[in-house]
DNA sequence: CCTAGATCTACACCCAACGTCAGGTTTAGG
DNA sequence: CCTAAACCTGACGTTGGGTGTAGATCTAGG
């Protein structure tokens, strides 16, 4: 599969693919001679995955130093302390922004409620 | 008290108090002639809440459409029905995102004990 | 074989959310 | 009254995460 394809599936623009290229975060299995890039299954997955852990929060230098857990074999990960801290220290994050969505959420179940009531009063008169 | 005390108290610089005010975020009660900004202690609750909303991965600009719900009394709120969208918009987006980290969080965990294990048998060999 | 459409690299530019710097004004304490 | 410390504004710089564009190259279908 071409970038393209690549692009559309993973619903990311091929300069962004080409952006997370650079930083580490995706690799072809680049065609040797032509410098078209060729991409298989797993990295629409990874992409998916970026997406994911972007959306909790995490900047791309962290995802980088974490995705290839999600793809490599686990026994040829480099530095399994490092990515122990890592993790550990993304665990207490969140957490704490568990805790923090939590406290958001009733903050606004409550405020919804105080709205309703005075769209409801102001009907009234 | 003035703003570099604000300052100090909501733990975050003068200049990014300036930043705010310009896009409506605090307003201080300005001192008439001179030019200095002078401020009440609500400023500071103003600006943790701002902090605690930006957590939760708000833009400032969003910050600014809700943060008034906040302090104004709710009686003077224009636009009540807007409002509720935005809560309600919001609340939507809280609960995706408490899902998003739940399963993240699982994830977390079991990668934890993988590499744990992983470290351990490292270093029995 | 030829051309349209897909890709390539490189550089420039964009936005959000600030920080830095410079030069001028105001306030408070001795 | 005088000066250091705090404050002011405006312009420019920075970081993160991209997007736009130009000019060249490659591939595929007729």
């Amino acid at each position: 599969m071409q970038i393209g394809e690549l692009s559309e599936r993973a619903g990311v623009s091929h300069r962004t693919i080409h952006y997370y290229e650079r930083l580490g975060l995706v690799k072809p299995a680049e065609r040797e001679g032509t410098g078209y890039r060729y991409y298989d299954e797993v990295a629409v997955k990874r992409l998916e995955k970026i997406a994911a852990l972007k959306r909790l929060g995490l900047r791309l230098d962290e995802i980088a130093a974490v995705i290839d857990l999600y793809f490599e074999d686990a026994n040829g990960i480099k530095g399994k302390e490092r990515v122990l801290e890592i993790l550990e220290a993304q665990l207490v994050n969140a957490d704490a922004q568990l805790d923090e969505l939590t406290a958001f959420k009733r903050d606004l179940e409550s405020n919804i409620t105080r709205m309703q009531e005075l769209i409801a009063q102001a009907r009234r008169t």
